[in-house]
RNA sequence: GCGCCCGUAGCUCAGCUGGAUAGAGCACCCGCCUUCUAAGCGGGUGGUCGCAGGUUCGAAUCCUGCCGGGCGCACCA
């Protein structure tokens, strides 16, 4: 059990045997007691806020209640001191030896410290990237991709199982555009001259081969058929391709899901329909008339009536149609269903979208908790939008004629690396601006190098001992010295910090955490330049070397277990 | 007009679901290379946490109202 997990185990035992006594009412709600750091290492190793937290609830002053704490925490055997500072904190100093436990623990797990059961193995389902079937991906799916992909990662590593999801709209209009636009290729394919692609179609090239492909195993028979003769055909065919190449954008950038869900699929097999008929029965959808939209009214408005979701009810601003006037289900109605589907699998639901479908927030989320009885979790991650910059400039990007940034040019251009770390040094939130030149660049300021960087001084460290030929000694952590131990306490924050990044589903505080773990590598590291013995590696005293590279080995680790949560290689040295 | 997100040092951003004296990097100033990788490190300057109220032992964090920026407001996806 690593260190700060134990320490909440001695503050609950402590408070049991408080209210053992009936000092304090037993049975108190403990959830927001904190076990932290205190952000002064002055005031001790560990900091608890839980005699202000319950002083309410056990009807005490915060500060005497406090005392009782420290009086009982002091007797724990791993406890040098226990004090009450400010309005009611418990500060406790942690003897060396559970540091240096700690330091063992480490390497003891190995690729497992840090792994946690907070998640019960219960079921998430994360569906995250679902770009449209209709073309590569472009930059602005990518900080979605990766944040999902990292937050499913970081979800499993706490103990939740995790279903990676993908739902595939393969079932609107614009998938039959896509289809008709392969037919023109198809055309051309069989030596047709067809122009400039009509506005309305999509023009890139990537169809080319799929329209080919038809071309050879059909030959001209769907040239002059009417459309109903090869529009299934096509769009199945089109789909397939997109999916292969989405699939191969993915790749790149080391994603791969366990699920696609296909929105076709799902409306064939009836769900919608299914949805429906309990939503009705729970008058939770009628027939009705559609209200205008709020902004500017558009002049072919005309009032319908529809199948509408009483979104209302759960706090959306109009109630929402389920089905189009030709009978066909919405985006929405199909989507529904899809949610009902995936919560009958799954104890938890995650979204990852990006911020431009901010709007459809509220009624997804008022259909699931109808669906459900509001007793499954459902988060959706609003993902910002990312501005790609060139050296501080704005890098036009141009939608017409396939002149955008796709997601392979930018992981060809930086590395899949820099692309998927970078994207996690900002939390989902907040506008991100992504710099081609910035984050390659070999220094301080770009986090993926600096992180990169002291994990292959680590790995170059172990080179050189072994070039040196320095005997193996066994390391004594007795010998670790108070700014060393420093480094310790800060690797043992890791379990911590990926718990609270799990529970708040914000994979970012990975990357930040990893930053001041490297800041604290690179300034040991030079300590060395200052002071010779503060070296790591000690030629003539092979056991302090070997202890010094136990440490660091350490720290290597964690940085390592950060890493491959955000799907990051670990180098072994810089190029 | 309405909804959502953001507003923290000159710049880019953290701030661990309400904790102690608000932190990093860059920029600027001063130091450290016959070295285990200086692609790095140490020190210094720099703040009305957008504004105004409220909630309580305690607010950058929660609530309300403004101000500023972004996104969205179809039977599209």
């Amino acid at each position: 059990m690593t260190l700060f997990r134990r320490f909440s185990d001695h503050i609950a035992s402590a408070l049991d045997a408080i209210a053992a006594r009936d000092a304090i009412p037993a049975g108190l709600d403990r959830r927001a007691i904190s076990v932290e750091p205190p952000r002064d290492p002055a005031h001790g190793d560990v900091a608890t806020n839980a005699a202000m937290v319950l002083s309410k609830p056990a009807g005490m002053n915060p500060r005497a209640l406090a005392e009782l704490l420290a009086a009982e925490l002091v007797s724990v055997a791993e406890v040098e001191e226990a004090s009450v500072a400010g309005p009611g904190f418990i500060n406790l100093r942690v003897s060396a030896d559970s540091w240096r436990a700690e330091l063992a623990a480490i390497h003891g797990d190995g690729d497992d410290y840090g792994r946690s059961k907070m998640g019960e193995d219960r079921c998430v389902n994360v569906e995250y990237v679902s770009a449209n079937p209709t073309g590569p991906m472009h930059v602005g799916h990518c900080r979605g991709a990766v944040v999902g992909d990292a937050l499913a990662a970081l979800l499993e590593f706490a103990g939740h199982k995790v279903v990676r999801e993908y739902y595939v709209n393969d079932a609107g209009a614009q998938v039959d555009v896509l289809a008709r636009s392969v037919h023109m290729r198809y055309r051309e394919a069989l030596g047709e001259d067809i122009g400039a692609i009509p506005e309305g179609l999509y023009p890139g090239d990537y169809l080319k081969p799929v329209a080919a492909r038809l071309a050879t195993e059909y030959g001209d028979r769907f040239v002059g058929a009417p459309e109903r003769a090869w529009l299934g055909l096509f769009r199945a065919e089109a789909v397939s391709a997109m999916l292969d190449m989405i699939r191969a954008d993915l790749a790149k950038l080391g994603i791969h899901h366990d699920i696609f869900s296909s929105e076709a699929e799902l409306q064939a097999a009836g769900k919608p329909d299914e949805a429906e008929k309990w939503l009705r029965e729970q008058d939770l959808v009628y027939d009705g008339m559609l209200e205008a939209p709020k902004g500017e009214t558009p002049e072919d408005w005309e009032a319908v009536e529809l199948p509408l979701f009483r979104s209302t009810r759960f706090g959306d601003d109009q109630d929402r149609p389920i089905k189009k006037s030709d009978g066909s289900w919405t985006y929405f109605g199909a989507d529904l269903a899809y949610h009902f589907q995936k919560a009958q699998d799954a104890d938890e639901l995650i979204d990852i979208w990006g911020a431009d479908h901010a709007g459809t927030v509220k009624r997804i989320k008022a259909a699931v908790a109808a669906l459900t009885g509001g007793e499954k979790p459902f988060d959706i991650k609003l993902v910002q939008m990312v501005r790609l910059l060139k050296n501080g400039e704005p890098f036009k990007m141009s939608k017409r004629a396939g002149n955008f940034v796709t997601l392979a040019d930018i992981v060809d251009e930086v590395g899949k690396d820099a692309v998927r770390f970078t994207m996690l040094t900002r939390k989902a939130d907040a506008h991100m601006d992504f710099d081609f030149a910035k984050v390659v660049e070999a220094s301080r300021d770009n986090p993926v190098f600096y992180v990169q960087y002291a994990h292959a001084r680590i790995a170059s460290l172990k080179r050189k001992l072994a070039d040196a030929g320095i005997a193996k000694a066994v390391p004594d952590p007795a010998r670790l010295d108070d700014n060393e131990l420093a480094i310790v306490k800060l690797l043992a924050q890791f379990p911590r910090i990926v718990e609270s990044a799990a529970a708040a589903r914000e994979p970012h505080r990975i990357a930040f955490y990893l930053g001041d773990v490297a800041a604290a590598f690179h300034a040991w590291w030079n300590m060395g330049n200052d002071r010779p013995e503060a070296r790591i590696i000690i030629a003539d005293d092979a056991e302090l070397t070997a202890t010094r590279l136990y440490l660091a080995d350490g720290i290597g680790q964690v940085i390592r277990n950060g890493l491959h949560l955000m799907g990051v290689e670990a180098l072994e040295e810089m190029l």
